[in-house]
DNA sequence: TGTACATCAGTGAACGCGCGTTCACTGATGTAC
DNA sequence: TGTACATCAGTGAACGCGCGTTCACTGATGTAC
């Protein structure tokens, strides 16, 4: 019985981790995943020292921050399975992750698509988790609909990567995202793209 | 007359301009745009005065690093009007484009899509002529080919931007950049995609 | 419930680092005679 | 062709900055009695 042993954290400890990681979700949507630690304890009214306690490296923070984002976006993912055609879910669930990873600048993309530096942590859970959610969706549109069956999971979240990171920091359009993202899913769904379908499904 | 009263460029000052260039060629390929400055001097074996003395700002040097590849690129456009159908010679020619932007890890994307910090200078010129030259292969293609009507070629500069940026750095599947650009083409082409299409014209 | 104490977390000054950038000085070279 | 000189380019130590990171010390809090 170690867990009888082991003290309650203390609630200090807990509410700083807390505003630590508020703290770096802002600084990392606004500077990208290489933003300031000391500017991230700076705005969690914390010390430097503090940070490093909660979390001794950066991929560690990222986890972290990243970690209920991805649960919701996996959630998601249950939900659009029951509610929509599996085509339909596929194309609602990856303009979901491309929201998420434009919020992000390509936080999303460097952290979840690529390794960490320490694949056995959260960090891989992180990027095999949405792996297999994208895997399930696609295998499913692939069996019972209309999509294309030569696709890997992958190369699809890698395409949607890539609209999130060249679209990124550019306001002049805001539509562009969609736009780009509906053309992949033409090509991904084997529709001839003469019309942009870019918001067919959904609302 | 003016250009009498010019004197001629001092010849160490060419030899060391051209050196910076090399130098930042290299290390903007290995660091990507925010390459230390002071590194390139030391490449080029030059003192951090004498690089600013030839490009006071980074998107100058940028600029100059990128001038030459971007002609190259154009001018293969020119090449492959002649020798390939419309829609074989958008398609090799976004390979190419892909190849560049790759290689300059986004550099050729943050540099040539967006605004530099002085849009009036060289390296407006640089955003306009890609531009220029992927509307024209677009629209030809969109007239005499089958590539879809609908499509804009900042869009499509733009997702295949976003192809290079997403995978730069991924050694893991060297394969992927061209199966991914397949996809695109396959959509821009209005293919339906059912075998992938990824090496299908050129070589 | 109240208190003493051991433990754990927070603090923030300080360090070393590499960066971008400057500038007083030195040296090379094109030009005029 | 040879030389003197004005001009322009190169040099590199130095500055200030913000970063990541550490660590000796202080303080808060959970726990046992």
């Amino acid at each position: 019985m170690t867990t009888a042993q082991e003290r309650q954290p203390r609630a200090d400890a807990r509410r700083n981790r807390e505003r630590i990681v508020a703290a770096a979700r802002e600084a990392f949507a606004e500077h990208g995943p290489d933003a300031s630690l000391n500017d991230i304890a700076r705005r969690a009214g914390v010390g430097p020292g503090t940070l490093y306690r909660h979390f001794p490296t950066r991929p560690a923070l990222l986890t972290a921050v990243l970690k209920d984002r991805i649960d919701t976006l996996c959630g998601r993912a249950d939900e659009l399975r029951t509610t929509h055609s599996p085509d339909e879910a596929l194309a609602e669930w990856l303009r979901a992750f491309l929201a998420h990873a434009r919020a992000h600048q390509g936080l999303g993309g460097a952290v979840m698509l690529e390794e960490l530096s320490s694949p056995d942590t959260l960090g891989f859970d992180c990027h095999q988790r949405l792996q297999d959610t994208a895997h399930h969706l696609l295998t499913h549109a692939q069996h019972s609909g209309t999509t294309r069956p030569d696709l890997t999971s992958p190369d699809l979240l890698q395409l949607v990567l890539g609209i999130a990171l060249s679209t990124t920091r550019d306001t002049t359009d805001p539509a562009q995202p969609d736009r780009l993202l509906g053309l992949v899913l033409d090509a991904v769904a084997g529709r001839v793209g003469q019309a942009g379908q870019a918001g067919q499904a959904g609302n």
